[in-house]
DNA sequence: GGGCACTTGTGAAGCCATGCACAAAGTTGC
DNA sequence: GCAACTTTGTGCATGGCTTCACAAGTGCCC
């Protein structure tokens, strides 16, 4: 499911908060989703609450992590150092998360070596090499849209299964292989288009529905 | 809808390599959906296809555009310009779709006044004065997951109702404001699971189930 | 030890999105 | 101008997700 990161991540604020437990109408609130769908997703890993009481925090906690399977190591690798593969090599919130930015690549010869986040960025002539020797089963696309494809081509052929795609572009998988996308200025189009709806419909007019609208009222 | 966006990304894509006209089943191939659903989309629009011949590129690239109110400009505010926050100052891809960075913002008494993406960053005591003066309906919140709600609280108290949170905190706000969220390690723990789940089952057996399975089978 | 208050877990109903399948509409070729 | 082909737009059925509502279970207080 893709909740349990957010039931986690609740989890940790009442944790951090010092909550020993917590019934699902609180946990739902913080996570901003309904109670009974709580329930429902957390029932469907095991009864882990207890009636009349609510859940255990870090028990719980745990129990998602290990469903999620934080419990092991993680090595992501992020392709293309641009603006925003920098930004992710530093990000700390992975780290805390299971998550070990293991290795750096770009194609641009002249990042190569260039260290970022204690790590050295390696040519993606390498990307065989690196891929093998970090175990890699996590792969960051951060690359300009129009190299997004073909980096994603290569990490399916090294045998990487689950990409993550912040680049600007459609880009297709094979079957079997998981691709998440990130998209900033989607995101910003989605909220756009709810700014322009509450802006009155009256600028969100056009010509021709405007001539309609002049016809129909007779004008 | 959501999927504009995507559909629009997919026509931009083909307008570029010069196509005119393309059917519903290119197009929902090339944005990675079925074709009924991009129709009934799109339809949901109005009529903007010929039967038997398809959809006309450039015109439906700005029916959407005009849909999701991409034809005016939009100026962005970017609260935290920490390596996120400078990552989306300088993201070449905002400003191609109808989206201006317009004003940077930090807590840091320090970064004030640095340049950053060809702008001066604001001390965020003077948000008051930024949203005011560039006209701010949509804000990002790039700071710390600690400051995050704070933050929010005051650009909701300035009247802004569209954020787009990078913060890895579940933030809170009132009726009426539209908040999206985009997270990078929910997305990266979301792959994680999957990718337990591909490396088979044995792995993610816990002690209690191990039990379990051993009492079934008379162990 | 019994009743009360509280909370989980889940059956059942409702709702929304998806996708099939086809009629309507348009185009091309002859 | 007609027939065959292509493609849109949409009625309808299906399935999954969400939510309500409540029985079952648990702890607390007296």
């Amino acid at each position: 499911m893709a909740r349990l990161p957010l039931y986690l991540r609740a989890l940790t604020a009442l944790a951090e908060r010092g909550v020993a437990t917590v019934s699902s109408d609180e946990l739902a609130e913080t996570a901003g989703v309904n109670s009974a769908k709580l329930r429902k997703d957390l029932s469907y890993l095991g009864s882990y609450g207890t009636r009349g009481v609510g859940y255990e925090v870090e028990f719980l906690q745990h129990q998602i992590s290990r469903e999620i399977g934080l419990t092991q190591d993680w090595p992501v690798l992020i392709v293309g150092i641009g603006n925003l593969g920098h930004a992710l090599s530093n990000y700390g919130g992975f780290a805390s998360r299971g998550f070990r930015i293991a290795a750096l690549v770009d194609a641009d010869p002249q990042r190569t070596g260039e260290e970022v986040a204690g790590l050295k960025v390696r040519h993606s002539d390498d990307l065989d090499d690196v891929v093998k020797e970090f175990n890699i089963a996590i792969a960051v696309i951060a690359t300009p849209a129009h190299a997004a494809q073909a980096v994603c081509d290569r990490l399916v052929d090294l045998g990487i299964t689950s990409i993550l795609n912040f680049a600007p572009a459609v880009v297709q998988v094979p079957e079997g292989v998981d691709l998440r996308k990130v998209d900033l200025s989607t995101e910003l189009q989605i909220l756009a288009y709810h700014e322009q709806r509450k802006n009155g419909a009256a600028l969100a007019l056009t010509a021709e529905q405007a001539v309609e609208l002049a016809k129909a009222v007779g004008g």
